[in-house]
DNA sequence: AGCCAGGACTGAG
DNA sequence: CTCAGTCATGGC
């Protein structure tokens, strides 16, 4: 059979032990005020969050990271702003989707608390431009709701380390083996996303799948081969 | 010089 | 339903 079948896959639990041991804690989300991780989750959708945190930076200065003041400036003006982050005419038009949404309920996040996470996360997903990941950062990261938060970086990882399936699968199914796998906590789903990408970013990056920093450098699929030849 | 980034929508087939 | 094409800037 394959080389794979020769190295144990690692649990979901086992995975987060290993990265978590080799990072640290994370404390996501890296930006601070629930508006502002909002915004953070649209303009740093396939963007890396450098540049998205510029965008936001600009935003700051001129005193748009609050609803009201954000959904009446220039659009003009706004696009020049979040221009870092690429996509700007198409993300510009999801924040005010966004706020559209938000007007309705006069800019108030309190029910993002209160109302149950099911029906805020279909909420979520009638904006045009507010995909599954969106919605679940969103969810997770500036209102700690429990939802797990499915990336790229969880497909790419995970399907080196054995778990092809997940490569292709729907996102929901892979939000359901997680949250199927690990304990019901907010913190814990917040930790795991946050390892996952910083490890991705170091390492398990798609021109370099080798992952020099971890104990997972036997599992990327790169590396799998040269192992089973030793 | 390319290639890639913490997606999501749209239009074909 | 699956899927390539599209959006567009900045870093390596």
């Amino acid at each position: 059979m394959s080389d794979k079948s020769k190295i144990k896959i690692p649990t979901a639990a086992e995975t987060y032990d290993i990265l978590y041991s080799a990072y640290g804690t994370q404390r996501w989300w890296p930006g601070e005020g629930q508006f502002e991780i909002m915004l953070g989750a649209i303009l740093t959708q396939n963007t890396q969050w450098h540049n998205a945190a510029l965008a936001i930076a600009n935003l700051a200065a001129a005193d748009l990271l609050e609803p009201n003041a954000l959904y009446k400036a220039p659009p003009e003006d706004v696009k020049s702003m979040i221009a870092p982050v690429g996509f700007f005419n198409v993300k510009y038009k999801r924040m005010m989707n966004f706020l559209d949404y938000l007007a309705k309920y006069d800019m108030a996040l309190n029910r993002f608390q209160n109302l149950p996470v099911p029906d805020l996360r279909s909420e979520l997903l009638q904006v045009n431009g507010i995909g599954p990941e969106t919605a679940d950062s969103i969810l997770l990261y500036a209102f700690e709701r429990l939802i797990f938060v499915v990336d790229a970086y969880t497909r790419r990882l995970f399907g080196r380390l054995g778990y092809g399936w997940m490569e292709k699968a729907p996102y929901d199914d892979i939000q359901a083996y997680f949250m199927k796998e690990m304990p019901s906590d907010v913190q814990l789903y917040n930790e795991y996303h946050a390892l996952i990408v910083t490890h991705c970013k170091e390492t398990c990056t798609k021109k370099a799948p080798f992952c020099f920093a971890c104990q997972l450098s036997s599992r990327c699929a790169a590396t799998a081969k040269f192992v089973s030849q030793e």
